[in-house]
RNA sequence: GGCCAGUUGGUGAAGUGGCUUAACACACCGCCCUUUCACGGCGGCAUUCACGGGUCCGAAUCCCGUACUGGUCACCA
């Protein structure tokens, strides 16, 4: 029996031949340069933050290039998917701002010419070129049931010698195509295992684009190709794709590199081109017991992309953070280059880590302060108005009643060449602001006067000030000689250098009467500047606010 | 255990044989500025690049060995 007699056999449900799908994924017509890059991910549940890193990355190359960025979904595991996968990992996509050209853009559809972009409607082309390996004799149907092959692993641990099905261990390949034939009429259930031409003693070596040359022993183990549901392993599945689709750059994790040499001799073997291999090191936690580890999906709620959407965390400060563990040089290129983008910075695989990053959230909420700090209070207003409508209702409806006075509040000491960073993230700015509203600043509130506790002085100085130096028509320096002239009237210094020197020869100090003004207003004796703050509050709320103390 | 990779301060890192008495950023600590908090300014924070050996006039940078860390060795991706 011929090697063509066997795969026809085998794959009575194949209809075309290989160069029926060569014909239909022609070579993409794209400018020189042009890098076409893909995120493949399973569709296992919500996407980590080190896949959003990969994803992130594997989207700027092709932008950096004018080449395609494409989302394939890679669910030939049954059992690992989930319900609304897909669903999930688009909408994260979508929450970052990363755009796909290709792919999948719900449950069901897809745009771009290259599809399907679901693996498993991909079946009838791995089994196709499945089939054309076996009438090349490249690959063979394997029988052995999962019991045989616990069988020889533990044997080849017993004798100390390398595991898996290779050389005489893979046993199937040395049946005829006749027992190979009888045992398929027998209705024997069978996988597809690849004729490895492989030397295990002779090396193989390639150029990764962030590690720089690595070198293998050649691959030698008859891997499997097609399980015996009928679905490719993703090995098989990856080299199909990815030259079908014309993938230039494969970027993945690093927990890849050791598949190198199997996937290298599949695309030999398949008569394909190789793309470029790039292997990111994983992103790393250290945790309670100072050690490092995998920044895990279970344990690390930070490790859940839609964590950044829920703290408010803007995107674009998400992706300055992922592009300066990306890139080492970003950041002092972003320092130098204020007024430009992620966009208009080249990324460049050389500048890349190799070792795993470990993820630093302090530093993350650092670069978003900047971000923050540097956007317009128009911006932050929007920001956090679409940040509250999602998950903090009440706030979102104090925002849209007093649009004007909220951009105001965002706007102190903001246009400035130095702005303040109080904003971490859009749901820490009511922690900040919230007593600039009458409607949160009821109830039940604590006060701390600092130095002053005495209610009754308390209330002296705040009746005094409103008495014979409040006037919301002064400006700033006016309303601070009044709150001097005020100190000095009660007996406390204004000479702020003297007072540091001996606080004891003193009451108190202006310092200190400010506070007070401050503290009555807000509560809180840390605020940005107390002249502004009164001016925004009004002369009505801060009546008010004062009442209570005298 | 085999194979592959990594190891520079609290963290991310620059560094590819002399320009390094090891950049920069985050964190931390001091001081200054200051009506508070921030911001900002100045300064501190690795005599040393996991360890041992070698090559060289010269090594964090090249070579060898050891240790440790990570990855991988599925009909999972």
């Amino acid at each position: 029996m011929t090697d063509k007699e066997l795969a026809e056999l085998m794959f009575p449900d194949v209809t075309h031949d290989v160069e029926y799908y060569e014909k239909l994924y022609p070579e993409r017509n794209l400018p020189e340069g042009a890098i076409v890059s893909r995120f493949a991910p399973s569709p296992t549940g919500f996407v980590h933050m080190g896949s959003l890193r990969s994803a992130f990355i594997e989207q700027k190359l092709p932008k950096d290039t004018n080449g395609v960025f494409y989302l394939r979904i890679e669910d030939t595991d049954g059992a690992r998917t989930v319900e609304n996968g897909i669903q999930g990992i688009i909408d994260d996509l979508k929450n970052f701002d990363i755009q796909i050209d290709e792919g999948m853009i719900s449950e069901t559809e897809e745009i771009g010419a290259y599809g399907p972009y679901i693996q498993s409607k991909r079946r009838e082309i791995y089994r196709t070129y499945a089939k054309s390996l076996v009438e090349r004799g490249l690959a063979y149907p394997c029988f052995c049931t999962h019991e045989e092959l616990d069988e020889t692993r533990k044997m080849q641990e017993l004798n100390k010698e390398r595991i898996g099905i290779y050389g005489s261990y893979a046993k199937c390949r040395f049946l005829s195509n006749e027992e190979r034939a009888e045992r398929i009429r027998r209705g024997d259930k069978f996988i597809v295992c690849l004729k490895s031409p492989g030397d295990f003693r002779k090396r193989i070596s390639y150029q990764d684009l962030v590690r720089g040359k690595i070198e293998f022993p050649e691959n030698d183990m008859d891997t499997v190709l097609i399980k015996s549901d009928g679905l490719p392993l993703y090995h098989f599945a990856h080299v199909i794709d990815d030259h079908l689709m014309h993938t230039t750059h494969v970027i993945r994790g690093e927990e890849w590199i050791s598949s190198v040499p199997v996937h290298l001799q599949l695309f030999q073997v398949l008569g394909f081109k190789p793309p470029k291999y790039a292997h990111l090191g994983v992103v790393m936690k250290v945790d309670e017991n100072g050690t490092r580890r995998k920044l895990s999906k279970r344990k690390d709620p930070e490790a859940a992309v839609s964590y950044y959407h829920e703290q408010g965390i803007p995107v674009p400060a998400v992706k300055l953070y992922l592009m300066t563990t990306a890139n080492s040089n970003f950041e002092a290129w972003w320092d130098q280059n204020p007024t430009l983008g992620i966009d208009d910075f080249r990324f460049d695989f050389k500048k890349m880590s190799v070792s795993g990053t470990l993820f630093d959230l302090e530093k993350l909420l650092n670069i978003s302060r900047n971000y923050i700090s540097r956007l317009t209070a128009e911006e932050v207003y929007q920001g956090c108005l679409t940040w509250a409508k999602e998950f903090d209702h009440e706030f979102a409806e104090i925002l849209e009643k007093y649009p004007e006075y909220s951009k105001a509040i965002f706007n102190i000491e903001r246009e400035q060449k130095k702005p303040r960073k109080d904003y971490e993230s859009f749901s820490k700015v009511k922690s900040q602001v919230w007593y600039m509203y009458d409607e949160y600043f009821t109830g039940d509130l604590t006060y701390d006067f600092g130095k002053i506790q005495d209610q009754a002085e308390i209330a002296k100085i705040l009746s005094t000030y409103l008495d014979k130096y409040f006037d919301e028509h002064d400006d700033k320096d006016t309303w601070f000689e009044k709150i001097k002239q005020l100190s000095t009237e009660l007996g406390y210094t204004t000479d702020m250098k003297a007072y540091r020197q001996n606080p004891d020869l003193y009451p108190g100090s202006v310092a200190d009467v400010s506070t007070v003004i401050r503290v009555a207003a807000t509560t809180s004796s840390m605020t940005p500047d107390l002249y502004v703050l009164l001016s925004l509050l009004g002369k009505e709320r801060i009546k008010a606010r004062f009442q209570k103390f005298m």
